[in-house]
DNA sequence: TTATAAAAAACGTTGGATATTTTTTATTTT
DNA sequence: AAAATAAAAAATATCCAACGTTTTTTATAA
């Protein structure tokens, strides 16, 4: 469920290796501009070239992974400018998401964004203690369910799935900001929780600048 | 050009088949939900069952084409409920981008806008005339080429792609209306100097309305 | 050193083959 | 006759091996 799209879509090759190949950029295994050769990657990875190819199409459209005609794949780039672009655009995605939600979104959405807030603070707890991968993933996993949360009751599924695409392109830069122990959990607990309490409230200014500040506070490497 | 991402990216078999399919689903020719058969495909477009299959991966991306495990891809659906969402996040797409533009844009991004736009009223003025495939899409592409010189200084490469995605995903329907004779190129025209003018006036309100209306102007089916 | 030519590597593509899954058709059973 | 089941057909997802082209690297000459 962690780097696979849906439950088990894990079925088939293709996207087995996305979610391997997922996983490994999103950890800077595979690092930024790296070049992607099919036959590297298969050997590592396995799979057949033409599994490979759709494979990294795949990454392609998430993102993840640029392509040249004629001079193949490698891992996008994520310099400042890149990690910049990401992040302003996601605070446009997730605030006219949020907007929507607020108008549209009943008392079981309300229930559904506590829900996600709560597990994501248990999650927080976990990674605190014991910051290895696997909990890593987990955190950063409740993370995005949070903030998927918050859009949930938008209505509109193009812009659930641009939110999903964004938070995933963040990702390698969230977890870079975590080993490196730049993460205050402290305040992120404390923003997210005005951010909540706004929503709660249906306090749409509030909540958009909580969600805005909140997403802002990343993009300054979490001052 | 015209059905292809760059300038000559047809180089490749992949990117053939891409233009090929994209432009026979923007004509209906591929309807929406219409199941799409490897052997079936290409027998009709050419190339090997691995091309299409990535060919087909591509377009999903793109928005054009959907895919379920084990069980092939099909043309996405167009709805009602789709159009709406597919133009509602183009508004806010398009609206961000022209925010960014007229904070960052230049002299030049003005010339070019107003490069754009005369383009444009060239174009309709051809399909105006003689409203066959070829000019339908010529003047598609002026309006895409319009919409995106609004946009474009806005310093953000991931909202141009975006911007271009949506545009592209919501073409199906404005050739429909174009089809079935329920544009009002008046109007539009009209729409669209208001458009021009607040931009060139740095009317930041005025221009945002005016393109809100003239995306809105669409969903309506141009009333 | 810079330019050029030769060699190596990687990309894009094809054809054919096969296991697995889904869909359709035919056959029982209730 | 409808529902359940079994058998057959179709379609999907894969793999392997091969090959022409383009790009990149290496070696050689200017």
């Amino acid at each position: 469920m962690l780097f696979s799209k849906s439950k088990s879509d894990d079925v088939t090759v293709v996207a087995m290796l996305a979610s391997a190949l997922r996983r490994d950029i999103s950890f800077g295994t595979l690092r930024p501009d790296q070049k992607l050769k099919i036959e590297e990657l298969r050997q590592r990875y396995g799979g057949s070239n033409h599994s490979m190819r759709e494979t990294l199409r795949m990454l392609g459209a998430e993102g993840l992974v640029e392509s040249t005609a004629q001079r193949g794949f490698r891992v996008t780039s994520a310099t400042e400018d890149d990690l910049r672009d990401v992040m302003q655009v996601r605070i446009e995605i997730e605030r006219t998401g949020l907007e929507w939600s607020l108008k549209h979104g009943d008392v079981h959405w309300e229930g559904r964004v506590m829900a996600a807030h709560h597990a994501l603070r248990k999650s927080e707890q976990d990674v605190r203690e014991n910051p290895d991968d696997l909990t890593a993933l987990q955190w950063d996993e409740a993370s995005r369910a949070f903030f998927a949360s918050l859009i949930e009751a938008s209505g509109s599924p193009r812009l659930i799935g641009l939110q999903q695409k964004f938070f995933d392109q963040s990702r390698r830069y969230r977890l870079a900001l975590l080993r490196e122990g730049k993460l205050d959990f402290d305040k992120r607990a404390e923003r997210q929780k005005k951010l909540v309490e706004a929503v709660l409230a249906r306090d749409t200014d509030a909540a958009l600048n909580a969600l805005t500040e909140e997403i802002e506070a990343e993009i300054r490497g979490e001052a």
